[in-house]
DNA sequence: GGGCAAGTGCTATTTTTTCAGCATACGCTG
DNA sequence: CAGCGTATGCTGAAAAAATAGCACTTGCCC
């Protein structure tokens, strides 16, 4: 699943190719067709296989994802889960992201959040 | 498993409380009967019931679930993940927030990443 | 067109998870 | 100390997931 949001879209084989033990073909082949049978996942036919995208828009996901993080790990505190990144050590951040981070902060301030 | 790390600490009747559909208690003293062998949680008898806690540290958990998010949702790029953090609607950050966030990219921005 | 590679359809099996129920132990209170 | 409520121990069944294997189709290339 999370291969699949990583890639935007995957085959079956790409699946495989991104895991670090995977296991055979036909079992990744099963898992993607449960996680369909869910919706969570769709597939269109290109030549003569299946590519997997996920039904839910990766913006949607995105925020669903740090909300579920957010609530879980930070007691709701957005600003916690923040500092909490700022704070990683694989941060890297750049000077030109860092402008922008400033900016969305005073951006944060106009709007009196 | 998120009640858990949301509580720090949970007896089976928690978390059943803060389920909002919840099942059978048994069902629920069974997961956390799964996740204690796979030492995910570990319990300790208090008085007559056992209290559960997460193995992991919160804060190693809280690291690694951000940077699971980040790498699945946002390429790895932590300041994406920053800005769409910031851009939520649910942000609701105070004003004493704002300055820490403020602070904390200046000194990123002091540290020279 | 023949043969090969790559992919799917389908089925079967094993493992894991989810869920329920009952017997039992333990602590507390009247 | 008897009884009640609460919690665990244990067992087992049913559902779901993970995995493998094989037959069949299809596209492609010589």
């Amino acid at each position: 699943m999370d291969i699949v949001y990583r890639r935007g879209q995957a085959t079956a084989a790409d699946v495989m190719k991104d895991m670090p033990d995977p296991p055979s073909y036909s079992a990744i082949r099963s898992v993607l067709r449960i996680l369909k049978e869910k919706d969570h996942l769709r597939h269109e036919q290109q030549g003569r296989r299946y590519v997997f995208r996920p039904v839910v828009a990766a913006d949607h996901a995105r925020r669903s994802a740090l909300k579920q993080v957010v609530h879980t790990f930070f007691g709701g505190s957005t600003s916690d889960a923040v500092a909490a990144l700022l704070d990683m050590p694989s941060s890297q951040i750049s000077k030109s992201e860092r402008a922008r981070l400033a900016a969305l902060v005073e951006q944060a301030r106009k709007e009196g959040r």
